[in-house]
DNA sequence: CTGAATGCAAAGACTTTGCATCAGC
DNA sequence: GCTGATGCAAAGTCTTTGCATTCAG
């Protein structure tokens, strides 16, 4: 069968580790590859490639969602809203807590990429000082 | 001072039990108390409802963000991805994880709504009649 | 008066869709 | 030829912003 070509150099651009990546994003880096790709392929094709459990899709705050490869491991991750700092977590605990939902609700969690938001340890220390609000 | 009136509307909307509501529903509601309420202005009282921690944000998958009225209680959500049913999850044991991390990470998690996709136990059931894909 | 909230309209960002074309089987 | 991928352009949805006006203190 064909498989995209699009959906294969877009596979390995996330692969190639850059993380977390806009469509838009996604889009400006294979036009070194595919120079005539069109933003509205590149969405069919992350969607493609998210439907087939290729690539994790997230809401990290920034306003578009970003599109990361699973082949690397899943991970999880802490956004500072302070100093937009990413803490990268171990799937471990979170899929010991995943487990634990799974069991109580008999629901099969799909989400393959949780984002946590809060304050990060040095933005915490900053705020005590200055008090806000 | 002003606290602005919309605000206290909205609020109270959110408070009487009508949870998720995506902006647009939270104008649609409001209209009947403020006719000539303004979409920008349901957008920039959530905003600041949000800010003040009055109310919890999150994206449900839907495509636009929902808000809810936190003086209810905090709790979270399990969304299953067939049949769109949306199951409640006490806060007691995502808060049993959030304090692991916290600690864990020294990260103060602010993210007081969170949604958990997946499939849930009766479309389970169906699906495994009919293999998908 | 002053600062904040609101209305209005316009723009902006992100994403989806319809349709014609093209590639592989 | 049939099916699915792609390009293109257009529209759609959700949200933000600038500016003038209005309101409370």
């Amino acid at each position: 069968m064909r498989t995209s070509s699009v959906d294969l150099i877009i596979l390995e651009a996330l692969e190639k580790g850059h993380a977390h990546l806009s469509s838009h994003e996604v889009y400006e880096l294979i036009r070194d590859r595919v120079p005539a790709v069109n933003p509205s392929t590149v969405y069919r094709s992350l969607e493609r490639l998210a439907h087939n459990g290729k690539i994790s899709v997230s809401d990290m705050g920034t306003g578009a969602e970003v599109y990361e490869s699973i082949s690397n491991g899943i991970h999880h991750h802490l956004v500072c809203q302070n100093c937009h700092r990413v803490i990268t977590l171990e799937d471990d605990e979170v899929r010991t807590f995943f487990s634990s939902i799974q069991q109580k609700y008999s629901f099969q969690i799909v989400t393959n990429h949780l984002v946590l938001f809060g304050i990060c340890e040095n933005c915490r220390n900053k705020d005590e000082s200055s008090a806000e609000e």
